[in-house]
RNA sequence: GCCCCCGUUGUGUAGCGGCCUAGCACGUCGCCCUCUCAAGGCGGUAGCGCCGGUUCGAAUCCGGUCGGGGGUACCA
């Protein structure tokens, strides 16, 4: 076969946009799946298309309800949202591989009463054994049973033998122009007939992924390399599709570069960073996580990493992305993550901020009328200092533990409380409590005082000590409003223990 | 082995023949700010894999080479 006549076929590119995500539910999911969900969906925005979810769980062994549930998840955290697919439904429904079954069978059928496929009664051991025998110019199946006489697949079925269904490979060169690749070309001597079937008849990822994207009418498929190699073979099986009546149209691929771990390896579910998420529950930001996945492959411009979701949909261009495979750096993230992090106003930031308070058990669930005040008047103080949103716990904790559970981290308690801090918490305990009035400015004031000038001490010196012994770390909001906040019993309690 | 893809500082990228003694960001280093941390400000660091060719001129085009990756299943 020669190239695929798209100049009289209906084009791909001349249709309404219609792309889809179709993960295997298998495991927990991975952040390349989410840079491909990502990239699907801001085309099918920009061009004001259709985002398709589809779910391919033929491969029954390594499918699990745990994994298509947390699938839903990511992507209901990260707000890609989908017009036809599991849970929302449409006109192509269902959308689950394992409810279209009889979809796979009519498409066999149709494929086998046509002269594009053959049975095949190799074992795997005789088709290996052939492939090793034949040296290293053949790749995968060498069409041995292509034209086999009525006598030997007599004598095959009765030796018992049960045949799978081969795609016949036209002769020729395959072209296709690649979204992000430009021209692939393939010569089809290089591309063995695949298998559509198992022997007991189940159908393969080869059929039911091009089938699944013909009858849903998809006219972009985007996905990862590692499905460039396929790519041939299922364009040939369009043409057949289309010759028995199951797909109008070949789709336009586009093959993202793969996100790429330690090293020369693709990140793998062993690499704790690539589970997608881990994130949500570290307390990235949805739009953090995305933007950042978006800047592996994709630049919104020279001189500029950080944007909004609605900023990417408006610009993305599937012919802007990079080919080449991308490292995945968590320090990036990181810093893509904050950046969004300081544009939230307070107000938000306490908002996203408040399940995990909960979850880490800081506030109660629900929150009490006493800590929503308090609350209130500390997140100003944590709000930009923070990169996750699971990081407010640790800094806020110390307000609102009960003072019988109240403890000091051991180590910083001997940095900061040994035989030079006693003194300067002992001075401090003193000044405060004298403090006629409870305020910020007061409680600066009287500090101040009396360890830089009284104990002439350096500030970090002089505040140290006092940190520790109130907030239970080094690390913490700044102190005059911590102690402010704090409230007077409790803060001079607290001195007085780290004295006792 | 064979087929295919990829190759700009440590990392992600901009670059589409002169605007490039290569821009931006992260990292890293130094300084400043500072009650800790975070944030912020200023400055430094480091790159076109290699070889040929085309051209007045190449990171950009062509060929080769080297390196990396993927595929080569009755997996997806």
């Amino acid at each position: 076969m020669s190239t695929p006549d798209t100049t009289t076929a209906p084009h791909a590119g001349e249709r309404p946009v219609r792309v889809r995500m179709a993960p295997s539910p298998t495991g927990s999911p991975h952040v390349g799946l989410v840079r491909t969900a990502l990239f699907n969906w801001a085309f099918a925005r920009h061009h004001g298309g259709t985002f398709v979810f589809r779910i391919e769980d033929t491969d029954k062994e390594r499918s699990t309800e745990e994994s298509y549930a947390a699938i839903i998840d990511l992507m209901r955290w990260l707000g890609l949202d989908w017009d036809e697919g599991p849970e929302v439904g449409g006109p192509f429904a269902p959308y689950k591989q394992s409810e279209r079954s009889d979809l796979y069978a009519d498409a066999l059928e149709r494929l086998k009463a046509s002269s594009f496929t053959y049975d095949c009664y190799c074992t795997n051991e005789e088709a290996a054994a052939r492939r090793k025998a034949a040296g290293s110019k053949v790749q995968g199946y060498d069409g041995f049973c292509r034209e086999l006489t009525p006598e030997q697949v007599a004598a095959f079925v009765d030796d018992g033998r049960r045949p799978v269904v081969r795609f016949r490979m036209p002769d020729g060169s395959i072209t296709w122009n690649d979204l992000v690749r430009g021209e692939v070309s393939f010569e089809t001597e290089f591309v063995p007939d695949f298998a559509l079937c198992r022997a007991n008849g189940d159908p393969l990822y080869t059929l039911v992924n091009p089938v699944d994207d013909a009858l849903m009418q998809i006219t972009h498929v985007l996905r990862g390399e590692d499905l460039l190699s396929s790519t041939p073979r299922q364009i040939a099986l369009y043409e057949a599709l289309k010759a028995v009546g199951i797909a109008e149209l070949t789709p336009q691929f586009g093959h993202l570069p793969y996100v790429m771990g330690e090293g020369n390896k693709k990140l793998s579910k062993r690499d704790p960073e690539a589970h997608a998420l881990a994130y949500r529950d570290q307390g990235y930001l949805p739009e953090g996580l995305l933007n950042y996945l978006a800047l592996l492959g994709w630049a919104i411009a020279a001189d500029r990493d950080v944007f909004s979701l609605e900023e990417m949909v408006a610009a993305f261009e599937i012919t802007d992305v990079v080919p080449n495979p991308a490292r995945f750096d968590l320090k990036k993230a990181d810093a893509i993550n904050a950046a969004h992090m300081r544009q939230l106003s307070v107000e938000e930031i306490s908002h996203r901020v408040l399940p995990f308070l909960k979850r880490d058990g800081v506030v109660g669930d629900p929150v009490s009328e006493a800590d929503a005040q308090l609350l209130e008047l500390a997140m100003p103080l944590v709000a930009e200092r923070i990169n996750k949103l699971a990081e407010a716990g640790p800094l806020l904790s110390f307000l609102f533990v009960d003072e019988a559970a109240f403890v000091v981290d051991p180590e910083d308690a001997e940095k900061q409380l040994g035989e030079t801090g006693r003194p300067v918490v002992q001075a401090a305990h003193d000044a405060l409590a004298a403090l006629p009035t409870w305020s910020t400015d007061a409680i600066q004031e009287a500090l101040q005082a009396a360890l830089v000038e009284g104990l002439g001490l350096k500030p970090r010196n002089a505040f140290g000590p006092v940190r520790v012994a109130v907030t239970g770390r080094r690390i913490s909001p700044p102190l005059f409003e911590s102690l402010e906040l704090l409230g007077r019993e409790r803060s001079l309690g607290r001195l007085q223990r780290a004295l006792d």
